[in-house]
DNA sequence: AAATGTTTTCAAAATATTTTGAAAGTTCAA
DNA sequence: TTGAACTTTCAAAATATTTTGAAAACATTT
């Protein structure tokens, strides 16, 4: 297989992949494109790589540097903007994690907290029921929100080499 | 604050939370609705508690079921069906990472694997940074996959109390 | 086998999301 | 300050997804 082709189909599989995640397909789209080039691209590059409007790009760009996960570039003496992505997988993915616990893990944990602590009889089936429900989903979340909080701490090599053994 | 309001606003966040995750509204209200459920429901009961139609529970418990969240259960001497969800979260949290590891996570791992294989002179900026790309995202798949094994065959209770005492 | 109760299907309608592209905004060099 | 190069915005159009509801299929009882 050459270059372009995989590339392409990087590219494109990386999009659908993001759809099953919640992340629109241009966004994933670009994200594959900007980590599979060794330089900084232009929105035009983009454009043009990937066959979408110049809105397109930039409303998505701006939503990657907003995760954190492109930058923006300037190159001496040029007058365009130039972006470029983040290449360290491990950075990428603690990344995410660190936004994803942010916005929406987080926010979930204040309202289970809350909904806890309703009024009526333990006693009643529906009552004991939800604070269980509730209670259970609370308790696993504080124990993802501990956990990914040390991935997200940790450093690459101590999650490739030595998680591994832990778990084995 | 009462059960029946508690009750709506966790049904209500856990749709909006599940749209974040790909999943749609009404499956992850549907599944948010049987949890705290402590007995089962039949189609009726859903549509009248969710105000939505009939075709729509129907689809939507059919993939709960694929996803293997929620049960038929024949009550003796009913005609109707009801349905059950699984209420250990746990085991909600293991079956979701096993389908979603076997639906998503192996066919991309497979994908990388053929795309690392392409021709093209590994001195090629642009063939490096595809070739270090993609293997580096294979390097942290693979190891997020046999994590993944490892938690699914993980019972509760080691997670729980065992997890995390070795990741503090 | 007809009537009744229940579940499933799926085309069409409703809704939600994404994309476009042109206009407005910004920056900067001359 | 002007104008060229570039970026941002956002209403409208395109597309994708979800939902509806009525008809068909199925199951059970009489």
């Amino acid at each position: 297989m050459k270059l372009s082709e995989a590339k392409q189909q990087f590219i494109s599989s990386w999009g659908a992949f993001g759809t099953h995640w919640g992340i629109n397909r241009t966004m994933a789209q670009i994200h594959a494109l900007l980590m599979v080039s060794p330089a900084p691209l232009t929105q035009d590059d983009i454009m043009e790589q990937l066959d979408v409007s110049r809105g397109n790009v930039n409303m998505n760009i701006r939503d990657l540097i907003s995760w954190g996960l492109v930058d923006r570039v300037i190159l001496a003496g040029e007058r365009k903007e130039y972006f470029s992505a983040e290449k360290d997988i491990w950075k990428v993915a603690t990344q995410i994690t660190r936004e994803r616990k942010k916005r929406e893990l987080d926010p979930m944990l204040k309202l289970l907290a809350q909904l806890e602590k309703i009024d009526g009889d333990r006693k009643n089936p529906e009552v004991k029921q939800f604070v269980d429900t509730v209670g259970n989903i609370k308790k696993l979340g504080l124990q993802a929100d501990k956990m990914l909080d040390v991935m997200i701490k940790a450093d690459e090599n101590w999650f490739l080499s030595g998680l591994l053994k832990i778990f084995k």
